[in-house]
DNA sequence: GTCTATACATCGATAGAC
DNA sequence: GTCTATCGATGTATAGAC
């Protein structure tokens, strides 16, 4: 609104300020959590004075939700990677199996995608308000898209493509769960070709067809 | 070691007030996770001092992480609820969908449980030395036992038992953290008998059935 | 063993100089 | 707008009385 001067150089500092505070409080939510991080740790990673923090975020929590819904509205929300149109065409085993390889190619080796992960989780409880856009914002479309391309596979003969569609989701993230966020993959190790593999075996209906 | 007295009032009052502490200390903890915990309110809550908390833990990290040591090898052991042989009796689809369904009665309305998941997922990051017993004392024997079962059931010519108890686990915890964990079933409502039915009809094989 | 009282560090948030 | 310095509250942990 109104006349902003393009080389207003405050407005340029101030947001210049306001994305490093961001960054610096990235790093450490994301790691530490919410409680366990400091104002004063965010002020230092973030290059600034702990009252150059308060003067661009009112609080520590509205600067933890502003964070987490940026997160969330920005790179996060397409991390599953289904906005890409070419990945839908071909038959149908072979597009599920790219949309799992490509979601989990997207997650299992990003640790900062994990550790928001435990975030979202591990703060669902005392912050609802962030859970519940997690929800609308990553996990919706993606079911829903996916649900959509399955109910339009009408060789599948799916009797509830909804339901199909929160089977592979559901497999895809508990595997990266139990692998990487929660540190089993020494423990209960499982190769993500057999996951994938069954996971669509058993969505086109396909039994022991090799040898 | 030694002559324990059967009878010694001190030793039985010792283990009173560390019944009471850990008790105490499970409420705090599970409700607003390590960091947010502090000793004062673990103290209040099991009704001692605080020094007395000191006396029988060595510190607040100790007492986290002998409490949800002691949560995993207790009651959330055999949370699942696989224990009962009688449960493995009847056709692969019954046995399947009895499975699923003690899985989610005893997860769906036990909010102590999904407050226990938001902290293990949550703390995972910090308590790496708790997230591998979680998947050692209970997603493993589940996991194990399940792919037992269905790789024993060779009617169902099941390419990959193994995998394929990772998706009947998978769809089922998914369901119980995008559904209650993190208050996603106002926003993507599935009722649970949808879940059940497709995860089940997947695995045993079948494809529109009736009508 | 258990308590009260307290030591000492760190927390979130702000006042005032520049 | 950004800094240094600081406030009051609260954190973990312990000393000393009983």
């Amino acid at each position: 609104m109104g006349q902003a001067k393009i080389t207003n150089p405050d407005r340029q500092k101030s947001t210049e300020k306001t994305e490093a505070i961001l960054e610096g409080a990235m790093g450490e939510f994301l790691t530490h959590g919410y409680a366990a991080t400091s104002m004063d740790r965010v002020a230092a990673a973030a290059g600034v004075s702990k009252a150059t923090v308060y003067s661009h975020f009112q609080d520590k929590e509205s600067l933890f939700t502003g964070l987490i819904q940026r997160l969330m509205s920005g790179r996060y929300k397409t991390i599953l990677g289904l906005e890409n149109p070419q990945l839908l065409q071909g038959e149908p085993s072979i597009v599920l199996r790219n949309i799992a390889n490509n979601m989990l190619d997207n997650t299992m080796n990003n640790h900062q995608l994990q550790s928001f992960m435990r975030v979202i989780v591990g703060e669902s409880g005392r912050f609802p308000e962030l859970a519940q856009p997690y929800v609308k914002t990553i996990a919706k479309p993606v079911i829903e898209l996916l649900s959509q391309y399955l109910g339009s596979c009408s060789e599948l003969k799916l009797t509830d493509p909804e339901a199909t569609a929160r089977v592979f989701m559901g497999t895809l993230i508990y595997y990266v769960i139990l692998q990487e966020v929660m540190y089993g993959k020494d423990i209960l190790p499982m190769e993500q070709d057999r996951i994938i593999d069954t996971l669509v075996g058993l969505i086109v209906g396909e039994r022991t067809t090799a040898h």
